[in-house]
DNA sequence: GAATCTATTCTTAGGCC
DNA sequence: AGGCCTAAGAATAGATT
């Protein structure tokens, strides 16, 4: 015999959800939803992904194409077949230890928090000026053509756009990935990249 | 004047979109909403969670909330004694100890140099020390993110790559990821674009 | 909880610019 | 490429079993 008709979805709030049950319901269709679409995801585009999910009470799911395993490892180091970690651990010197460590420390500029944003904003692109117009310019200028340099230029504001964008990822929680576009005009205007 | 109706949304076959310009597409479109629904489910139900996408030409994606960094450590914590033991080598030791490889590979890139452009290898490896750490490193602190890592080594890589190979492109392209699956499989093998 | 159902909102394939 | 548009396909809030 024929059901009567009932309400249909509703449009909801994005903050979470306080009831329980409801949340645990919420968390279950969408959590499957997610999954689905990445795994449609990954077939459609030829992609391998990961994600990794804990839920409010800390149980762990987890997707992966064709596993989360090797996307994981992958991301943690990209390293394919070369050798065994301690392998490598004991066949580097001292010296490059030392090294490594200092390099390092140089790459910990970029965990910075939202507080010194601007800061180390303002420190890449003296890093920039460095790069492209300071004292190793002439070293560019033998054996790098225009074009190239431009190039470089562009690569780097890139990589600066990038990395601003990872800072902010963390300050807004949610909803930042990787579209690069979305800052640029923010931080360098339209066609500006040229200028130094 | 009302708009003529046109096609809407089509039903499609579920398997890897052969036509790369279809392809990028529908991983920019699908990449979108997953990231967008992930931020939705991470908020509405309080879990913390983290997607890890390499495309079809290697590029790394990520979301993360609150970030990628935290949930993957904990994933490697919480899979420590668990289900799949010999999936990832994975204490916080170990963690680090990729990170530093991985740092290591990275400027390894600028010391490895063939004949031909060796000199402009070393030149770059020096003004990117100065790029990414300089004078001004002491200012900062922590650790780097590993979302971030790989953002700042896939541009690296970029780079790397456009230089070993001209400026075929204009100077003002953005140079996406589709545009290099041609060179990416060329130069470096598939799955390996670590491997310079 | 998990499975079903319904009505509604959300997503997105295919064009066009 | 990135945005915009339309409309059809999908996901899902809420109720029920």
């Amino acid at each position: 015999m024929p059901r009567l008709p009932r309400g249909g979805r509703r449009k909801i709030e994005l903050k979470k959800i306080e009831n329980q049950r409801e949340r645990a319901v919420t968390l279950s269709k969408r959590h499957e939803g997610l999954f689905k679409k990445a795994g449609e995801l990954a077939t459609l585009c030829g992609a391998q992904m990961a994600i990794i999910l804990f839920t409010i009470s800390g149980k762990p799911l987890s997707f992966g194409s064709p596993n989360v395993s090797n996307v994981v490892k992958k991301f943690l180091d990209a390293n394919h077949g070369d050798q065994e970690p301690d392998v490598i651990e004991s066949s580097i010197s001292a010296f490059r230890k030392a090294k490594i460590e200092e390099l390092n420390r140089e790459f910990d500029v970029f965990n910075e928090k939202s507080a010194t944003d601007k800061k180390y904003g303002e420190t890449l692109e003296e890093n920039l000026k460095v790069l492209l117009g300071g004292k190793t310019y002439e070293d560019y200028k033998s054996g790098i053509g225009l074009d190239m340099l431009m190039k470089i230029r562009y690569k780097l504001q890139e990589l600066k756009r990038d990395l601003h964008h990872g800072c902010d990822e963390e300050t807004t929680s949610s909803l930042l990935e990787d579209e690069h576009e979305a800052d640029l005009s923010k931080l360098e205007g339209p066609r500006d990249y040229l200028k130094l």
